[in-house]
DNA sequence: CGTGTTTGACCTGCGC
DNA sequence: GCGCAGGTCAAACACG
């Protein structure tokens, strides 16, 4: 019996030769014989049926694969023609938003033939910076413009992808755009590749008008400018804006993606916490400091506080802690500069709310909070606030975006807004995991959320891009990505097609109905959820609305 | 030995 | 002008 196995798997002539050899020459032997012969024609009729059945099963997968495909196909379809959709309604939208804000966006700049428009267009579009807030179309900004943020403006007028330029045309008709979007420096080529070692975000801040200020909280490309901006600019009159991150964390410090080095370490007059001041390593000539202290209140919250402007590429981490003070940024410095009334949009289910007058101290929305440090206005993000609902932490903390914290400082020296992501997961304190390591680690994890919750909602707020583009959460025009990529614009309708029930001041309206700043935020937020957070693909935002 | 932290001294801005 | 508090500097120290 073990012999017709053998025969089965091997040399079938091998062992009949071995059989012979090994003393059976009798009529027993040939009666053996003849049951070997006849075993090898079932083991060979068995042989033929093994592989029969495999072809088979291989037959049945390959259908399988087909039925897949088919579906793949039907869906892409689907998506595609949602997309179209959705396209068609958002050029609706932002036509409609364009009129009103025509005058303010052009008012000064009227000179400005179209194919410059195009040109900054591209620029918006294309921007390894991160653009926050209003930006003119101007010679002000040029000037403002280092020459690297040049370089890569005519970087994308060679790469732009003239299918958005409608939609980009418009949103800076708002005078608005936020985005963030990533170059290789070293090869403008590359502009498209995955690999961001090289990645540098900048922000540029500006109003319809005037400029507000050279944001403090963005990524330039060039530091050097510091200075001189700073003597240019009216607004850097008042002290650097600064974003202070209240988060629940019992690590000495939070990571947030950038090295620091400690500095100096002061007793606050009022609090018996020690406050550390870091600043940024990465660079050497980096002007980024941050303060590090405990709450005297809740000594289990430690308040991040940030000032000053990165002048080289981040990693990946880091840069989606920036999207997140850029866009509290974008909201204080908007509202700074917008009318005294509040400001509300809905955003996705997110109530970005804003006020931004000093004399209303209270404030009518949860993001506004007058208060100054040292007479810095300074916007909070508050990662504070406990949640009940931890299975659905991220809608808990979008539901929250409308109630106001309870715990932030106030005063009316300087405009301050709030931003409340508060959430009672310690995930929260790993933004983006990592004090640093391989960038393209940190753009994985960044984007691993992304890919395996693509029904979450911030990830519907992730995908949601410039109609005619596919963007990935960081900005990166990405036209070529693969079906995934565009398989990710699934959740775009969700944003464009949902109202904005009343949109009091322009700019808001603007910032939070751009897709850029949408992105931003949303790699934000994907970064500051992390890994850890499971997200139930199955909620919808009305389940999320029914969360407290 | 290089890098980061600690800590006292010093500088600066603001309010009185 | 003075005092206070926040912020920074830099030498000493610790650590790998």
């Amino acid at each position: 019996m073990r012999a017709y196995k053998i025969f089965i798997k091997g040399d079938y002539n091998m062992e009949k030769e071995d059989f012979l050899r090994s003393g059976h020459g009798t009529e027993e032997s040939h009666e053996e014989m003849r049951k070997l012969d006849s075993s090898h024609e079932d083991s060979h009729q068995e042989h033929d049926h093994i592989i029969r059945s495999k072809l088979d099963s291989t037959k049945v997968e390959m259908e399988e694969a087909k039925e897949e495909n088919r579906r793949l196909k039907s869906s892409l379809s689907k998506i595609k023609k949602d997309f179209d959709i959705l396209q068609a309604q958002y050029h609706q939208l932002m036509v409609q938003h364009k009129e009103p804000n025509k005058f303010s966006s052009k008012g000064h700049h009227q000179d400005k033939d179209e194919d410059e428009d195009k040109e900054i267009v591209n620029e918006r579009e294309e921007l390894v910076s991160l653009s926050l807030g209003r930006q003119l179309k101007s010679p002000v900004p040029s000037g403002l413009m280092t020459n690297k943020e040049e370089k890569s403006k005519d970087i994308m007028e060679e790469a732009g992808d003239d299918k958005n330029l409608d939609d980009n045309e418009k949103s800076s008709n708002q005078g608005l755009s936020i985005g963030i979007e990533y170059k290789a420096l070293n090869n403008p080529n590359e502009k498209l590749d995955i690999d961001h070692n090289q990645e540098t975000m900048s922000l540029k801040i500006s109003n319809n008008n005037k400029i507000l200020s050279e944001n403090s909280f963005g990524f330039k490309n060039d530091g050097d400018d510091n200075e001189d901006e700073d003597e240019i600019l009216p607004q850097n009159l008042i002290k650097k804006t600064r974003v202070s991150v209240r988060s629940r964390c019992e690590t000495p410090t939070m990571n947030d993606g950038c090295q620091w080095r400690k500095y100096g370490q002061k007793i606050a007059k009022g609090n018996p916490c020690p406050r550390a001041y870091y600043r940024c390593t990465i660079a050497a000539s980096c002007p980024v400091r941050k303060q590090v202290q405990r709450s005297s209140e809740d000594m289990s919250i430690l308040i991040s506080t940030y000032e000053g402007t990165h002048n080289h590429p981040l990693p990946m981490s880091a840069t989606a802690m920036a999207s997140a003070t850029s866009a509290a940024a974008s909201m204080l410095l908007s509202g700074a500069s917008s009318s005294s009334s509040s400001t509300a949009a809905d955003l996705q289910g997110l109530n970005f709310s804003l006020s931004s007058n000093n004399i209303t101290p209270k404030p009518k929305s949860p993001f506004l909070q007058s208060s100054s440090s040292s007479g810095h206005p300074t916007v909070t993000l508050d990662l504070t606030s406990s949640s009940s609902s931890s299975q659905q932490p991220f809608l808990s903390m979008l539901n929250r975006f409308s109630s106001p914290p309870s715990n932030v400082s106030r005063s009316n020296s300087y405009p301050s807004t709030n931003l409340n992501f508060s959430n009672n997961t310690n995930t929260l304190m790993n933004w983006g995991g990592g004090g640093g390591g391989n960038p393209n680690d940190q753009y994985r994890a960044a984007y691993s959320n992304i890919n395996t919750h693509q029904q979450s909602p911030y990830h519907k707020i992730i995908q949601t891009r410039t109609a005619g583009s596919s963007f990935d959460p960081f900005g990166r025009s990405s036209s070529s990505q693969p079906l995934q990529s565009n398989l990710d614009h699934i959740g775009i309708k969700n944003i464009i097609t949902h109202q904005v029930p009343y949109l009091p001041a322009e700019t808001i309206k603007a910032i939070t109905t751009d897709p850029n700043f949408q992105s931003a935020l949303a790699t934000a937020l994907s970064s500051i959820i992390g890994g850890d957070l499971k997200i139930d693909h199955n909620v919808t935002r009305n389940e999320a609305e029914k969360s407290p």
